[in-house]
DNA sequence: TCAAACCCTCACATACATGTGAAGGTCAAG
DNA sequence: CTTGACCTTCACATGTATGTGAGGGTTTGA
C-alpha cells in the first residue's frame, strides 16, 4: 500500500510516517516512480510505535526494541551485544514501573469517579433522581 | 524545606521543580527572603509527577488529576463538573491504554531475553560453553 | 569582612514529536 | 491535454519538557 493508505489504516499523519521511516522505526519499498509501498504488516507496527510514543518511549528506544518483538526475529541471538542485553534489561524496568504508576493513578481515579457518580453524594444533591450514569431509572 | 533539600530528594533539577510549580502542578510556601518553602508531602508529590511525565502525560493533564487523588481531596464532589468528570473518564481510558500496550510490549522483551540467554539457541551456537555472550567468530 | 553556598527571576537554548506549506513529479479520468 | 488526487523532498514553525547561564540578593562560617 502507499502511504496515504497507510496514514488512514492508522491515523497517522503521512509526515509522521516519514519520520519514522527518517529514524529507522519502518522501512518502505519504492515503487518505479519513487513512490514509497509499505507491507501490510506495517499498519500493526505503526499502531504499536504510536503506542509505545504515548507510553513516553523515545523514537530512539523504540527502535532499538522493535526487532526484538517480531515473531521470527529480525534481531538473533548471535547479534544480542551485551549493551544490547543490558539495554533491554533496563527498558523492561523502566516500562513495568511505568505500568505500576500509570496503574496505581489510573486506579485512584477510578476510585474518585465511582465515589463521585454512584457514590453518597455527602453534602449536596439530596434528590435520587434518574440522572447520573450507569444507574437507569429505577 | 527550601528547594535545594526538595531538589535532592526528588532527583529532579530546581529549574523543573520551579516549571512545576509555574504549571500549577505544585505550590509553595515563601519565606521572608522570599525562599521558596516545601512542604515534606511535596517529595512524593514530585516523584509522582515525574512518574506521570515520564509514562507521557503532559502537564496540563496532570494539573487536572492530581487534585483528585490526594487522600484528603482537594476537589470534593460538588466541584466536580461533568467536563471534569469526561476529562477523568478519557484519561482513565488512556491510561489504561498505555498499561496494556506497556504490559505488552514489556512482556514481549522480557520473553526476548529469556530466549536468549537461558534458552537454547535454536540454530547457531552448538557449543554450551559458559559464556552466554556473543559468540566469537566461528 | 569576605567567600561560599544557597536562593531569586529572566531569558535564551535544545531535543523531540509534530504541523504546515512550497515546489514539483505521476497518474487516472474527463 | 488538462485537472485533481496522489506522491516526492525540503524547510521552516510550534509546543513541551528540559538545560544553562547571567545578574543579583541572603545567609553562614572563617
Amino acid at each position: 500500500m502507499r502511504i496515504g493508505e497507510l496514514s488512514e489504516r492508522t491515523g497517522t499523519s503521512r509526515r509522521l510516517l516519514r519520520y519514522y521511516e527518517e529514524q529507522g522505526l519502518i522501512v518502505s519499498e519504492r515503487c518505479a516512480n519513487g513512490y514509497r509501498d509499505y507491507d501490510p504488516r506495517f499498519v500493526d507496527r505503526v499502531m504499536q510505535i504510536r503506542g509505545l510514543l504515548d507510553a513516553g518511549l523515545p523514537t530512539r528506544i523504540i527502535k532499538q526494541i522493535l526487532p526484538c518483538l517480531d515473531k521470527p526475529r529480525s534481531i538473533h541471538f548471535p547479534d544480542a551485544t551485551p549493551e544490547m542485553i543490558a539495554t533491554l534489561e533496563r527498558e523492561r524496568d523502566r516500562m513495568t514501573e511505568r505500568v505500576e504508576c500509570l496503574t496505581r493513578n489510573r486506579d485512584a481515579i477510578a476510585e474518585y469517579l465511582e465515589e463521585v457518580r454512584g457514590g453518597v453524594p455527602p453534602v449536596v444533591a439530596a434528590e435520587p433522581s434518574a440522572t447520573a450514569g450507569p444507574r437507569s431509572a429505577d
